[in-house]
DNA sequence: CCGGATCCGATTCGATACTG
DNA sequence: CAGTATCGAATCGGATCCGG
């Protein structure tokens, strides 16, 4: 084989700590905001909604450091900084913009999915007889 | 438009708290674990080295929430319990899949990357005038 | 003995306040 | 404006215990 033997499945394999970081929610929206081009700091926290600026710090320190996003501050007043994505970024835009086609696209079997387990839940709690979740006693299927 | 204009850079958009779970990286890797078929749980506690019976418990349970993962239980002694993927959760195989192997094929650059950074970050340090990341003083780029 | 529930410490998250 | 500091709140995760 060409390269190593790469393996996210196990546990020391340096490929999940880098799993580990692309495979979260903020990351994935971040790199999705991105893939139009260049923001500024205000601009990424507007544009995905609901984080905080805290963690966005925190997160786009993390993708620089594994040189996903670059950071471009310019010595104005007040201060201006720009985020975009690097080649290797870019490179993540397609699964990760993949994975937001994703939920947009099956949210509705999602949450239909959920009101059905969850009712079943409340069916088991109020019947008086908890029935089990298991199947046959045969083991059939 | 046929379908509603879900986005999951919208707070209140319920794609998110789909993108929410799936971007994971345990529900990655126990998607790409089980896209070979049904394995029971403690074969993908084997599998997905590292996991905790809890995480794993906890993350099945959302999935099979959320229609991605089935759960099969027999009634037998010792309990056998086997997960597989619905047909909803193999259309997630594709795109974690592809997640994974963005991580296995691009770690070594990441690896690089992380050198180069927390280098800087110590010669910053070290430096008696700490030079500022910033760019030129013009704004030029 | 297997699947998983419980308990509890460690980490992360997020709102607010503050600085260059 | 673009962050950092701080500190409860919420979540994650590991060790341990339990029912069948």
């Amino acid at each position: 084989m060409a390269t190593p033997a790469w393996d996210v499945l196990v546990a020391t394999c340096p490929s999940r700590t880098s799993l580990a970081k692309i495979a979260n929610k903020w990351t994935a929206m971040i790199v999705i905001a991105l893939s139009d081009g260049p923001l500024r700091f205000g601009e990424l926290r507007d544009t995905v909604q609901g984080i905080s600026g805290k963690v966005l710090a925190d997160t786009l320190r993390d993708l620089e450091r594994d040189g996903i996003v670059e950071r471009i501050a310019y010595n104005e007043m007040p201060p201006r900084v720009e985020y975009e994505l690097t080649d290797l970024g870019r490179t993540l835009h397609e699964p990760l913009g993949a994975l937001g086609r994703w939920a947009e696209q099956h949210i509705e079997q999602v949450l239909q999915a959920r009101e059905t387990f969850d009712r079943q839940l409340d069916d088991q709690v109020l019947l008086p007889a908890k029935r089990s979740r298991r199947r046959s006693q045969t083991g059939d299927r």
